[in-house]
DNA sequence: CAAACGTGGGG
DNA sequence: TCCCCAAGTTT
C-alpha cells in the first residue's frame, strides 16, 4: 500500500479543501474487495465467484458493454452467445450476420472489429484468447481498457481496466481537479496505485460496480461506500462535482429525404451502407445525404422515377455527434420494378436478416 | 489529439 | 424538451 506521500507526483497540483484538518486514510483495496464480497451483482457475462469467466464471454461482454448500459446489452449478450457459443462459431459467421444481430445496438465498428477479433483469434492464435494486456491490445477493437479488462477478469492478471466508473471513483477519492479527458493519464496513474496484490479480476469488476452502484455521477451514497474515510471529495462535500469535465461541443441539426419506394407485394427498396464511417456497412433506405443548412434537391437523389409523395411530419434521431431531421418520401410502385444498380428489394419477412440501424426502423414504420 | 462513432433511458 | 450518461476505440 502505497503511502499518500508517494503519490505527489501524480496528486493535482492544488491543494483540495478539506484535507487540511482531518488526515485521511489511504484507500484500501482490500476494504472494496470485503464490500464485493457482500454486494457483488449477479450478471449473465460474470461467473461464480472464486472462478474464472471464460475469456470469450468476457471479449464479448467487454464489447458490447463499450459506451453501453448493462441493461441494454442483457439481451443482446444473450443472443449472441446462444447463436456463437465460442470464439470459433463466431469467426465462422459471416459478417452480415454479425451485424445484422448487433443491428440496434450502436457503434457499429464494434460488431465489425468483433467479427474480425475472433478471426484473428481462430486464425493466428490458435482459437485461443491471448492472456497478456499486450497481447489483446494487438487485436481489433480491443483498446487499453478491453485488454485490461480481459487480462484481468479472465486470466486474472494485474491489470487496471480504467472505464468511466474508476474514473469518476478515482476522480472522487483524489479530488482531482483536472477536467476530462486531458485528466484521464492522471487518474490512471492514481488509479494504478490502487490495485491489490491479488484478486485482481474481482477488484476491476467491484471498482465498477461501485461506481454503478454507490459512487454514482448523481446524487452518490457515500454512506455505503467502503471508502468514504478515504475519499477527498466526501471529506470536501462535493463529491458530485468530481469528475471535472470539460465543455460539450454543439451538436448540430443535419437534415435529409429519405425514399421510402414500397412495391405491390410490400417489398422496400433498400441498399447498405459504404463499409467506413457512420453506419458503416449497415442496411438503409435510400436517401439524399445528410447535410446542415440548405437541403439537397430530392429530385436528383431519388432511386428511381415514380410518383413520390412527400409524407407528413419528420423521423428525428439523435447521433454521438448530430441530431438527424429526415423528411419520408414514399411511392407505391409496380411489382416488375427493378432495384437499381447497388440497391435491392427487401420483403418483410427479410428485415429480420437485414441490418437496420434504429434510425432507418423509424423510417420503415412509415411503410403503410 | 480532437473528432468520429449510436442508442435508449433517466432526471 | 433537453441534457447527461453508459464496462471506449479508432483515426
Amino acid at each position: 500500500m502505497p503511502a499518500r506521500a508517494s503519490l505527489a507526483s501524480v496528486s493535482p497540483p492544488t491543494k483540495p479543501a478539506g484535507r487540511g484538518d482531518v488526515a485521511l486514510a489511504a484507500p484500501d483495496p482490500r476494504a472494496l474487495l470485503r464490500w464485493y464480497d457482500r454486494h457483488r451483482r449477479e450478471l449473465p457475462w460474470r461467473a461464480a465467484p472464486g472462478t474464472r469467466q471464460d475469456s470469450y464471454r468476457v471479449f464479448l461482454s467487454e464489447i458490447m458493454l463499450q459506451q453501453t448500459t448493462v441493461v441494454t446489452v442483457r439481451p443482446y449478450y444473450a443472443a449472441f452467445l446462444a447463436r456463437w457459443p465460442t470464439v470459433a462459431a463466431l469467426a465462422a459467421a459471416k459478417l452480415e450476420e454479425v451485424l445484422s444481430a448487433w443491428a440496434g445496438l450502436g457503434y457499429y465498428a464494434r460488431a465489425r472489429n468483433l467479427h474480425a477479433c475472433a478471426r484473428a483469434v481462430a486464425d493466428a492464435h490458435g482459437g485461443v484468447f491471448p492472456d497478456t494486456e499486450a497481447g489483446l491490445l494487438a487485436l481489433p477493437g480491443i483498446g487499453p481498457y478491453t485488454a485490461a479488462a480481459i487480462a484481468s477478469i479472465a486470466h486474472e492478471r494485474r491489470a487496471a481496466p480504467v472505464d468511466g466508473n474508476w474514473e469518476r471513483v478515482v476522480a472522487r477519492l483524489f479530488a482531482v481537479e483536472e477536467a476530462l479527458p486531458k485528466a484521464r493519464k492522471r487518474l490512471r496513474a492514481l488509479a494504478e496505485t490502487l490495485l491489490p496484490d491479488a484478486r485482481f479480476g474481482d477488484f476491476a469488476q467491484a471498482m465498477m460496480d461501485l461506481g454503478a452502484t454507490v459512487c454514482t455521477p448523481r446524487k452518490p451514497a457515500c454512506i455505503l461506500c467502503p471508502w468514504r474515510g478515504s475519499c477527498v471529495a466526501q471529506a470536501q462535500g462535493n463529491p458530485e462535482a468530481y469528475p471535472v469535465k470539460a465543455a460539450k461541443a454543439a451538436r448540430p441539426t443535419r437534415r435529409g429525404v429519405a425514399f421510402l419506394a414500397v412495391r405491390a407485394d410490400g417489398a422496400v427498396l433498400v441498399r447498405s451502407r459504404p463499409e467506413k464511417g457512420l453506419l458503416g456497412g449497415m442496411s438503409e433506405v435510400p436517401s439524399t445525404p445528410w447535410l446542415e443548412g440548405e437541403p439537397a434537391d430530392p429530385a436528383a437523389h431519388a432511386p428511381l422515377a415514380a410518383p413520390w409523395q412527400a409524407l407528413n411530419g419528420t423521423v428525428g434521431h439523435v447521433f454521438s455527434h448530430f441530431a438527424l431531421e429526415l423528411t419520408v418520401w414514399r411511392a407505391r410502385v409496380a411489382a416488375g420494378t427493378p432495384a437499381p444498380a447497388g440497391h435491392r428489394w427487401v420483403k418483410r419477412e427479410g428485415f429480420e436478416a437485414e441490418a437496420f440501424p434504429s434510425v432507418m426502423v423509424k423510417v420503415l414504420e412509415y411503410i403503410d
